[in-house]
DNA sequence: GAGCACTGC
């Protein structure tokens, strides 16, 4: 830290105590002079009965004494940071108290980023209720499909990607006067860009300001990022949790959860229980155990309800959770409670009231990439005590609670390490890189990210624009990579798409498209795996698993899209209705571009075979060659694959490109087309070519063929 | 012949 940010932290610092004890006025000075007494000076209207009412509650927040002296550091700063904790009051009450100094109708706006939509669609009404005004006009949202904001918007609350993606058709971001960064400590791929990109527009933009709001632990890794940045402090309002630690390592976590949630039950007093585990089979047994070790209490200890809470999980059960668990059994007893068990959607994302003890066997699954070989993976890691922290702070939210840490106290403290690595460093970047060329940074090695992706990372995402024809062999962006950069997909699948007119399959690639942006659209209840397999078989492609998709797709809008159907023939409507969305999303950009929306007849032989085609024009690199031992060998980077068991090919072509690679017991492909060495020739000789490919069955075969292709290219 | 932590555009 340098001394002149030091200098400013001390000052802020000396004058928090005194202004946090008296609560400053609400109103900027002189503000309240140009409106009616009485009345609200966002509308002009009088202020409503429950305008005071909240009132009341917000000047109780912790955050509300600080307010005055956040509005000096902002005045005085182009950046400054604020550390808040849980129940700080900083995310609603911050950016509301901008408005009154940053925002004009009509001409600036205060944006508030959030990582989650359903965040950003939640605190905007909140913020609109407590400033009294309609959602929609001086308050609003603008989350991917929908956006409520308008002319008179003056405090607009949005997803950081939403941000992200408004700055490719406003790289000055004219329309903002303040942006405020929350939840930046969660160092989502979209915030760490926008926080690159604000830096360097905040050179450009000596008007801008910028707020970035984090938990606490690392607020000052921002300060020092954004060199000379106050660091505002704001106590939270938690509920202290003790913790309790195992005295010896547990060998199996499962069991030690089980374990440790039914002695809960049997001797800890009233309250519900969360349980951490990393996915959906491990919650799904540990739920059946935990039912069964239930059983063992007597009628005095209450029921034990058991809940599995994870993302894939239909909304209906999702909304189980929130059940009040029930009263005693007997009379005198101990009332019932409710046993949740999650994953990490419950550390974030989902915020269960009534939680007094939480389990954490201190494990996640987590994504990795390896830039070696081009996959990204999940893999069950520790977590960092920064998660472990937050995951604790989940039993305090209303009361004293308890966490139960299934390792030692000594493994907490040196063996976890403090934050979990940045997404950024656990991603790919080809999508990052072409939103930056888009926005017109060419430099990506000299670009200000807080933490720079490995630079193998970067040099894979440039090579695979490259590939794809969205970047010239000097880096720079060609018209096609404008265009790709315009959809929201996977560089891939926006080179697919864009390729569609060609294989005269539009409107088809579209619905593909759409179905793989989405959760998996067949499901598979593990009860009913037999009948689910049947009901996928109906729609079947012997070619695989994309044309499957394309008729599973077809099926839905023949039957309107009704739900009971979709759960008759063991389909995701949510998911459908999903990809419905998307498919609208991308054929409207698609007409924007003027790209042809075009279809072979359903009745010519070359349907499927041209949508094959155009599925490889965006996934050439993602192909896969039969050897003659029985497996696949992923073409150029020479990994052992085996097609996915969910695959509806039942014979195995001799090359099959496809959607991803999973790392599970083995390595899979999933999502697979078969297709023909010709057209590998055809559609990507650039990638295809002999110079440039290693030794290998697969390079005798494409030898093979394109011999063949100049002989008949001779005879004509 | 087997899984898919969580987001987001």
């Amino acid at each position: 830290m340098d001394r002149q940010q030091k200098r400013a932290r001390l000052d802020l610092g000396t004058n928090v105590a005194a202004t946090s004890a008296a609560h400053g006025p609400l109103l900027a000075p002189g503000f309240s002079d140009l409106i009616q007494p009485g009345c609200n000076p966002f509308n002009g209207k009088p202020y409503s009965r429950r305008y005071h009412d909240i009132l009341r509650g917000r000047k109780e927040l912790p955050v509300y004494g600080f307010l005055e002296r956040l509005l000096d550091a902002v005045k005085n700063n182009q950046t400054v940071v604020v550390e808040g904790e849980t129940g700080s009051g900083k995310t609603t009450q911050i950016p509301q108290f901008l408005v009154k100094d940053y925002a004009r109708r009509g001409s600036k706006c205060v944006a508030c980023t959030q990582p989650r939509r359903v965040a950003a669609m939640s605190i905007a009404q909140r913020v609109a209720d407590e400033m009294d005004v309609q959602l929609g006009e001086e308050v609003g949202y603008s989350i991917r499909f929908e956006d409520t904001t308008g002319p008179n918007t003056l405090l607009k609350f949005m997803t950081d990607g939403m941000l992200l993606r408004e700055a490719m058709s406003d790289p000055f971001l004219e329309r903002m006067s303040v942006i405020v960064l929350d939840e930046a400590h969660e160092r989502t791929l979209s915030t760490d860009v926008l926080m690159g990109l604000l830096k360097e527009l905040l050179q450009q933009r000596k008007d801008l300001k910028c707020v970035v709001m984090s938990a606490t632990l690392d607020a000052e890794k921002f300060q020092t990022y954004f060199e000379g940045a106050p660091l505002l402090r704001v106590p939270g309002r938690t509920f202290p949790v003790e913790i309790f630690y195992t005295p010896e390592p547990e060998r199996d976590y499962v069991e030690a959860a089980v374990r440790t949630a039914a002695q809960i039950h049997a001797c800890e007093s009233a309250g519900d229980i969360l349980v951490f585990l990393t996915g959906e089979i491990e919650i799904e047994d540990v739920c059946q155990r935990l039912r069964n070790e239930a059983q063992k209490c007597g009628p005095e200890r209450g029921e034990l309800v058991v809940y599995p809470l994870y993302s894939s999980l239909p909304p209906r059960q999702q909304k189980r959770i929130f059940d009040k668990a029930p009263g005693p059994r007997v009379a005198g007893g101990m009332p019932g409670r409710k046993v949740v068990v999650s994953t990490n959607i419950a550390e974030t994302s989902l915020t269960i009231d009534g939680i007094v003890y939480v389990v954490d066997p201190g494990f996640s699954k987590q994504k990795v990439y390896n830039p070696r070989i081009r996959v990204e993976s999940l893999l069950v890691s520790p977590i960092s005590r920064a998660s472990a922290k937050q995951r604790a702070g989940r039993a305090g939210r209303t009361r004293p609670g308890k966490c139960f840490r299934l390792y030692t106290e000594a493994s907490f403290k040196s063996e976890l390490q403090e934050q979990t690595y940045p997404e950024i460093l656990r991603s790919k970047m080809s999508n990052v890189v072409l939103t930056l060329k888009k926005l017109g940074i060419d430099d990506l090695v000299h670009f200000d990210f807080m933490d720079p992706p490995a630079p193998e990372t970067l040099m894979r995402a440039l090579e695979l624009l490259n590939y794809l024809g969205a970047l010239d062999d000097d880096g720079a962006l060609t018209d096609l990579g404008r265009q790709m950069a315009e959809l929201p997909l996977d560089p891939q699948l926006a080179k697919l798409l864009l390729a569609s007119p060609e294989y005269k399959c539009s409107n088809e690639a579209l619905s593909v498209v759409a179905c793989m942006s989405v959760p998996q659209i067949f499901q598979r209840p593990r009860q009913k795996q037999r009948e689910a397999d049947d009901a996928k078989n109906q729609f079947a492609h012997r070619d695989g698993d994309h044309p499957t998709l394309l008729n599973a797709y077809h099926a839905y809008k023949h039957h309107h899209s009704d739900p009971a159907w979709c759960s008759e023939n063991f389909l995701s409507s949510r998911s459908l209705a999903s990809a419905d969305s998307v498919r609208q999303q991308l054929q409207r950009i698609m007409e924007r571009l003027n790209i042809p929306l075009v279809s072979t007849p359903f009745d010519d032989p070359d349907y499927y075979v041209n949508l094959r085609k155009c599925i490889l024009a965006g996934n050439f690199l993602q192909v896969a060659h039969l050897e003659r031992g029985g497996s696949y060998l992923t073409v150029k980077d020479n990994q052992v694959v085996a097609l996915h068991p969910s695959t509806v090919l039942d014979s195995k072509p001799p090359w099959v490109c496809y959607e991803e690679f999973v790392l599970t017991s083995r390595n899979f492909v999933r999502t697979c087309t078969a297709v023909e060495c010709r057209w590998l020739c055809e559609i990507a000789p650039h990638y295809y070519d002999l110079q440039n490919f290693p030794k290998g069955e697969a390079k005798v075969a494409l030898e093979r063929c394109y011999r063949q292709i100049m002989a008949e290219r001779a005879k004509e």
